[in-house]
DNA sequence: TTTTGGGTAATTTGATCATATTTTTATCTA
DNA sequence: TAGATAAAAATATGATCAAATTACCCAAAA
């Protein structure tokens, strides 16, 4: 089938490809980006490459440096502190709204989610606890029906993702979040304020172990 | 000078004005925007117009419509709610990390623009209402040296702006944002608790215009 | 002889435009 | 009203120009 699936256009495509690339820590922090490579690599033009490039650097996943070349930005401390502040104000937001607006449909999809990472963790599977990760905190979040929160925490997470993948690769997944459970939980009963609260530590144990390696002496 | 100032790119100068006809209320909410139309109106090629476009679009000032089309988004009360909820916990923040840092230049500034802003209001000028206002909130934020909550401020912007303007038509400046004297005491006094309080009920009158106007039968 | 410094050439990369293709919308006829 | 056709707009490619980085070479100093 040669022209099958055209339905949505190639800059998509390419921004999806990328921006999952960022998110799941294939392009590591610092690392340069440019759009002659991507056309080679992703097999796109260059305006759909240049297009999706814009959309990432405006969410803050990927970074101009004045002499227009592109990176990956590195997280300094006084940026993890800012992400820390975001992310603990919207994203038990979003699970507060999400929890009544639960069905079962979404429940079982979270189930699933969770056993999924916690194959990968017993797997010592980084890319997929990222994975799994991600669609765990974003399943729920969906299910808030609340567009403008869940763009802003897509951002967040675009701005974390790459260190979170160099600190998994570092230290192993040992302190890494896995409040999943408290987090089913909480949802089955329907408490919505337990589940604000479990994601809350959830982020944070994630943010915590960040901080913890930007804080070692070497870079 | 044919060839001078050519040291911003053609796309980020597409994008500045593209950005502020939508702060400042040039394209109304639902209005359509085409690349073509932009390309005449700006005198600007299509690349630079299509990555301004995608820009704007991630950052919630524009929005896409399933079918390629592409307009400024109208507000719906659900929306209002998210962004009242993300503004009323990213702008005090950010009033309160700029307290400390405020120094004689960016108080100086403070104050010339509250006073252009009440000439504005004087003259009955929306346009300079609006830009005035803006310059006032982000010169204070900007102090914060946080970037990404600024980003994170200019994107609510961004999705707040147009709808501030209809109400400013509609109904005139009676109700709207001018807590910016208790803003300037309180930043001279660098209590920043005061200060960041003074914000958020500078935000909220604004909001609670919108929200007036959009419970309005008439849509 | 080796190393270092400066400066120029070559290559890479980004920016912009013109053009072709595809999709959507509008129009017209049956 | 439905289907076909025409017009308009968006998508995507490639070519061209400009800017920046890198590579390289030669000379001077250790």
């Amino acid at each position: 089938m040669p022209e099958s699936a055209r339905k949505i256009p190639i800059h998509e495509l390419t921004y999806e490809r990328l921006r999952d690339m960022v998110l799941f820590g294939e392009l590591e922090p610092g690392q340069p980006v440019t759009i002659q490579g991507l056309i080679v690599d992703l097999g796109a033009g260059m305006t759909p490459v240049r297009e999706a490039i814009r959309r990432l650097c405006s969410q803050g996943a990927l970074e101009l440096q004045g002499n227009r070349r592109i990176c990956v930005p590195k997280l300094t401390l006084e940026a993890l502190d800012q992400l820390a502040f975001a992310r603990l104000k919207i994203e038990p937001q979003l699970a507060l709204m999400a929890c009544t607006r639960l069905n079962d449909t979404s429940m079982i999809s979270l189930q699933e989610i969770d056993q999924r990472l916690d194959q990968a963790i017993a797997l010592d599977d980084v890319q997929g606890y990222l994975m799994q990760n991600y669609q765990f905190h974003f399943t729920l979040y969906r299910a808030a029906a609340a567009p403008i929160l869940l763009d802003m925490a897509q951002s967040l997470w675009l701005r974390f993702g790459p260190s979170l993948r160099v600190v998994c690769g570092r230290y192993g997944r040992g302190g890494l979040p896995d409040r999943h459970h408290d987090v089913l939980r909480a949802a089955r009963e329907g408490d919505s304020a337990v589940l604000a609260e479990a994601i809350g530590a959830d982020l944070l144990q994630g943010i915590d172990q960040v901080r913890l390696a930007l804080e070692e002496p070497n870079a």
